[in-house]
DNA sequence: GGGCTAAACGGACTGCGGTCCGGTTAATAT
DNA sequence: ATATTAACCGGACCGCAGTCCGTTTAGCCC
């Protein structure tokens, strides 16, 4: 009948790359996604180690970092869901985030989403960022990067977009946004302010 | 005769911290920080392992870890003088990078010296900067910051200069000037040029 | 010089991220 | 049902940062 066989296992949630998986690959991830889910729960995400996860999924090791590449790898598979609705916001959102108010608007908006959203999955993008490709050369930074720039070139204020992007990028980064708030107390809410500040001077013509 | 017994060890030149030192402890510091820079030049600041560190200087590795605490201790260690240099240059050298001129013009001056120094001594600096507090809280992070939040202060701009001045220390952090200028290949003098944007802008009254 | 003590020494040990490879199994073709 | 094979599995293994503790020694006092 059909010349194109069932692929098991395509089409699940948790994109598998390109192609198709073995079920029995496809329920160990689920597995492990599961399991990794737990143990931060139960632990923190720093108290999440490779064994140990392999242990509570009943797989090995190797399969681990089969699925996974690395421990940033899971990281950021785990944060994927986060990153994609965040993606949707501000690209696709209703304003003042996403389009249809003036770009000043939507740069304060950004920042305002985006410190939040560090609060709430800045521990899990920081054990996801610890190369500097896996910071700044991964796809959700990328659009991150491309639509601050776009943002500041509908502005029509600095001369450098792309670098002034990096910039703004740099201010909200989850190890500093972290570090203010959990060590020196700063309220959300300054953050907020002095982000509106930065890019209100900065995306400005004159 | 003297009642204060000699401190041998003690006014050497790599500060021991407070207190004087055993000369086994002081010899054995130097042979382990000559030993790190030959393996440095050697094998690039990521090819040191403490391991070797210790076989290099004919020591053992309990003697590495409890002179420097840890491998970014080392690194900080080795990057004193680097940044010791740099601290005098903007706090008591000529201008415009000292003071006697405008603060906008020390701004200025400020960010295209740290980019050059980041340029010379990033590599190590990164290796030091394994955790938020030796990124944020280490003296001599603390002193860059506080600079720039004075000169943000002394040019009347932003409303809150302690949160801007960590907005521009963001910006010309190692990692990303690293891997702006190796991977995107972005020349300095443009790093330079958008650095004078952004404060200029930021630094202003208005 | 000889004894004393606090400090320094050094290498075995642990825990972790990551790799490797021989054995196993799911999917397919016959 | 059986054969084939490509993909998957798992845990032993490696290199590294960092710790621990029994041993050695520098500096001081007599």
């Amino acid at each position: 009948m059909s010349s194109i066989p069932l692929r098991p296992g395509a089409g699940n949630g948790a994109a598998p790359g390109a192609e198709s998986e073995r079920s029995d690959a496809a329920r160990n991830r689920g597995l492990l996604l599961h399991a990794a889910r737990e143990l931060i729960e139960e632990r923190g995400v720093d108290g999440l180690t490779m064994a140990t996860l392999a242990q509570r999924a009943g797989v090995g090791k190797g399969t681990v970092f089969r699925r996974f590449g690395s421990r940033a790898g899971l990281m950021m598979t785990l944060l994927s869901d986060a990153e994609a609705g965040f993606q949707g916001r501000f690209m696709f959102g209703p304003p003042p985030l996403g389009p249809g108010v003036p770009p000043l608007e939507r740069l304060i908006a950004a920042g305002v989403e985006r410190i939040a959203w560090v609060l709430e999955f800045g521990e899990l993008a920081r054990a996801a960022d610890v190369s500097a490709h896996n910071r700044f050369d991964v796809p959700a930074a990328v659009l991150w990067h491309r639509h601050l720039e776009m943002l500041l070139r509908e502005a029509g204020g600095p001369a450098d977009p792309w670098l002034m992007a990096t910039s703004l990028s740099a201010t909200v980064e989850p190890e500093r946004i972290l570090h203010a708030v959990r060590v020196h107390g700063i309220a959300p809410e300054r953050l907020a302010g002095s982000w509106r500040e930065l890019v209100s001077r900065v995306a400005c013509r004159a």
